[in-house]
DNA sequence: CAAAATAATTGTATTATGCAACTTTCCCTT
DNA sequence: AAGGGAAAGTTGCATAATACAATTATTTTG
């Protein structure tokens, strides 16, 4: 229809779902949509994330924790194993490597095996840094979730596993 | 310690609780953090998001569709409104508001009761682009997420919810 | 009426993101 | 063994986001 409601284009009241107000606004059709809640809770976690590790090398964006922890656990590792697990394209990951180099935290060499490949490893400064990040995450999934009741913890964590596992065998 | 380990720094195994691989590799301490799987599935989420509106004025980033319903929804609202839903500071608000203006889609005026305030408007390009929008949503909803076994929608909506609301509770 | 609170903007610095094009190296088939 | 195609990374380009501090203008409060 062409003709301009006003009245807002919500979900039907759904009698065991009351609907969600956000200062007394309501979200339109977001409400009942999955990416408005993963992507508001991302922005919020990411946010208090940041502010954690502001003054640590890998602040900000998404790739830099979970690389670090990689080139900790695997030495050795391969950029593209690296963007694999994050998701991302290779020129994306290229350029968080670039930024570790830099900063010191691992260091890249040419596999001995594929001259094409990369060998990625932690460096001592990377593997305190490493450790200190740990302490980090621990401190905020103990503090920052705290508005989890802890009898939907697990379940709430199951749930994201599941949901992550099939997303991810979708885009493989 | 100091001493260096090249094993990984992994969860003990919980017998209820298989661990995480991902291409045959562990992702070390986030295998059990919230925020790894809040922030796996958003970046993949909102890549998908992007792409099915590449075309549409208010693709990319995370405020623009909210305020698009919210302008839609409640003729006169305004920014420092929006920027409450958002979870935003006011500068990254204007920016968004200021690129949507640019694109014609909403319309700012001076608020009548407070001349510090504005109030913002739709346009009829930018309510039929909401429309749009709304079918874009829906369409994610139904087809991205088909991941997620329909056994699984409902309790993991309700688990959205809930932590998205209990978040918001710990940051009003 | 002065001081404090509120609404929004501007400035700055850093980072991310995706895509396409390109180089080098490896692998496999003929 | 040679050549085509695949794979690993890099570079270039265009957009945009993001946070934080400082500033202007207006309204409210004491």
């Amino acid at each position: 229809m062409t003709t301009k409601s006003t009245a807002p284009n919500f979900i039907e009241d759904d009698f065991d779902d009351p609907h969600i107000e956000i200062g007394g606004l309501r979200i339109d059709i977001l409400e009942g949509a999955f990416s408005w809640y993963i992507r508001s809770l991302d922005a919020v976690v990411s946010r208090d994330l940041d502010r954690r590790m502001a003054d640590l090398e890998v602040a900000k964006g998404k790739g830099k924790i979970t690389t670090l922890f990689l080139v900790d656990d695997y030495p050795g590792i391969r950029p593209s194993q690296v963007a694999d697990v994050l998701m991302r394209d290779r020129p994306a990951t290229g350029r968080i490597i670039d930024r570790m180099v830099a900063a010191g935290v691992i260091r890249r060499e040419t596999s001995s095996e594929d001259q094409r490949a990369q060998a990625l490893y932690i460096t001592d400064k990377g593997h305190e840094l490493a450790e200190k990040v740990r302490g980090i995450i621990r401190a905020q999934e103990a503090e920052f979730f705290d508005f989890i009741a802890p009898e939907d913890r697990d379940q709430f964590m199951q749930m994201l596993k599941r949901v992550y596992l099939n997303m991810r065998k979708k885009w493989d």
